[in-house]
DNA sequence: GCTGGGAATATGTCGGAGTAAATAGGGAGA
DNA sequence: TCTCCCTATTTACTCCGACATATTCCCAGC
C-alpha cells in the first residue's frame, strides 16, 4: 500500500476527463501551445522566438514558466537557445518526431498527409517483422494477452476509446512477445500516432471494414508459431489500415 | 562545428578540446548526471528522487537548475513528478529510448548487451527495408551523396571520428533517398547509437573486417535500382556489424 | 473505522545579478 | 580612402534565492 508502485502517471490519475485538452501543468500548456505552433509550420525552422520577457508578458506567465516550456521543447530537439542569439527553431531533421508528445502536436492541427504516409510506411516495415519475431518467441502469457485484447475489441468497437485501447493492447502484446525493448518503444510511439489517425477516420465516418477477422488471422499465425504467415497477415492488416486512412483523408 | 557548446563547470579554460564531455549548460550537465544514473540502473523504476532542495544542495546548484534538469528528464519520459509525492522514476516502457540523448546516456556507462541486441535487431529490420525503398526512389543527387560518403570512408577509416561520420553520412543518404521522414528520424537515432557501439568496438580493438566492399555492394544495388539486392546487401552489412559488436562485448 | 485539519513538500512566480556573444564603433595599416 | 581587426557596448539568455500557492500525506478527533 505505501511502498507499492502504483503506476499513476499524470493521465491515468485523472478521471480521463480532459484527455484532449492541453492538460498538465502551466509550462506543459505553454509547451503544447508552442509545440503545435511549430509543428503546424507557424514558426518555420530558422525562425527566432526572440524575447524571453516579451513572450512571457504576451502569454501572461512568468519567465520561469516560459523558460521551462522552452526546456521541454529543447529536450525534444525542436528549438535551441543561445545567450545572445535568441531561441531559434531547429531544422526538421533535428526534431524528435517519434516522441509521443511531438507526435500528438503534429496531429493536433491538420495532419500532414505526407507525414502520415511515411508513418504508415514505417509501420508496414516494423509491424510485420515484429509479428514474425512474436511468432517465434511468444510464451503462453503473451497469447493470453492477445486473446484478451481481441475479446475486448469484439465487445467494444473501434468507434469507442475503449475499443481503440484494446486495439493498442493487441499490438502491444505482440510487441511484448518480441522480447525487444527498442521495438517496444518504437511501436508505442507509432501506436499513439495510429490512434490519432483512427480517431480521424472515425470523424470522417470512414470505418467500412470489420477489422476483427484480420486481427484473428494474425493471432492464429502467431499462436501456431508460423512466422511467415504472421508477417503476411500483419502486412495485410497494415495495408488495409493505410488504405482506410488515405481514403478518409482524401474525403476530407 | 555547429555544436560549439562547451561545459562551463567551474572555470575550465579548456580550449574546447573536450568534445565528449557532459556538454551544454549547467542544467544540461545535471540532466546528464541524473540521466546516466537512471539509465545505468542506479535509480530503479519506482524509486523516488525525493527532496528538491536536498538534491539542489547536494549538487551545489540552485533549485532552478535542478528543476530545469528534471524538466528535461520529464520531457524524455524518464521521470514524472507530482506535488508532494516527489519525483518518481517511470517504468522502462515509458522511457523514450529512441531519443538521441537518452541513447547517449544508455551508452555512457556499461551498455546493456540485451539492449544492444534489441537495437541491432531493430536496425536489421529497418535498414534493409530502407535500402529497398531507396533503390526504388533514389534520384541522382542521392547517389552522389552516397558516393561522396563512400570516398570519405575510404580516405579515413572507422577508427577516426571523421570516418564514422562518413559512415553515418552514407546511411543517412540512403534514408534520405527513401523520401520518408519517419524513417529518417528513426535511423538518425539508431545511427547515433551505432556510433557509440563502433567507438566501443574500437576501444576493444575489434575491427577485423574491412567494411568498404559491403558498403559498395549496397551502393551498387541501389544505383542499379535492384530493390531485392539492395535489401539483401544491407542485411549482410547489418549482420556483420552485429557480429563484430557481439564479439567485442564478449571479449570485454 | 471514518472524516477533517494541519504539516510537509512540490509547483508556480518574481525580479535581480551574472555572463556570453553579436553588433557597432574606432583605430591602424595598406 | 578603403579594408581589416580589435575593443566596447548592448542584448538576451542563464542562474539564483525568496516568496506564494496548491496538493497530498499523516494524524488526531469523532
Amino acid at each position: 500500500m505505501s511502498e507499492a508502485n502504483f503506476v499513476n502517471d499524470e493521465e491515468s490519475a485523472r478521471p480521463a476527463d480532459e484527455a484532449r485538452g492541453p492538460g498538465r501543468r502551466l509550462h506543459g500548456a505553454i509547451a503544447h501551445k508552442l509545440g503545435t505552433a511549430i509543428l503546424s509550420g507557424k514558426y518555420a525552422p530558422g525562425d527566432i522566438l526572440s524575447g524571453e520577457v516579451a513572450f512571457a508578458e504576451e502569454l501572461q506567465v512568468s519567465r520561469s514558466a516560459y523558460r521551462e516550456a522552452i526546456q521541454v521543447l529543447s529536450a525534444k530537439g525542436l528549438v535551441a537557445s543561445r545567450p545572445k542569439a535568441g531561441t531559434r527553431v531547429l531544422p526538421r531533421d533535428r526534431w524528435n518526431l517519434l516522441d509521443p508528445e511531438v507526435l500528438g502536436w503534429a496531429f493536433a492541427g491538420e495532419p500532414d498527409i505526407e507525414f502520415v504516409r511515411s508513418l504508415f510506411e514505417l509501420r508496414a516495415i516494423v509491424e510485420p517483422a515484429a509479428a514474425r519475431l512474436a511468432a517465434q518467441r511468444r510464451e503462453k502469457h503473451d497469447l493470453k494477452a492477445m486473446k484478451d485484447a481481441l475479446t475486448a475489441m469484439r465487445r467494444h468497437t473501434l468507434t469507442t476509446e475503449a475499443g481503440r485501447a484494446a486495439d493498442r493492447d493487441f499490438h502491444n502484446a505482440i510487441l511484448q512477445a518480441t522480447r525487444n525493448d527498442a521495438l517496444l518503444v518504437l511501436s508505442a510511439s507509432i501506436g499513439a500516432a495510429v490512434n490519432w489517425t483512427t480517431q480521424f477516420k472515425q470523424r470522417a465516418r470512414a470505418l467500412p471494414r470489420n477489422p476483427i477477422p484480420d486481427h484473428v488471422r494474425v493471432y492464429d499465425a502467431i499462436a501456431a508459431g508460423d512466422a511467415a504467415a504472421a508477417a503476411e497477415a500483419m502486412n495485410v492488416l497494415v495495408d488495409l489500415a493505410l488504405e482506410d486512412t488515405r481514403s478518409a483523408m482524401e474525403k476530407k
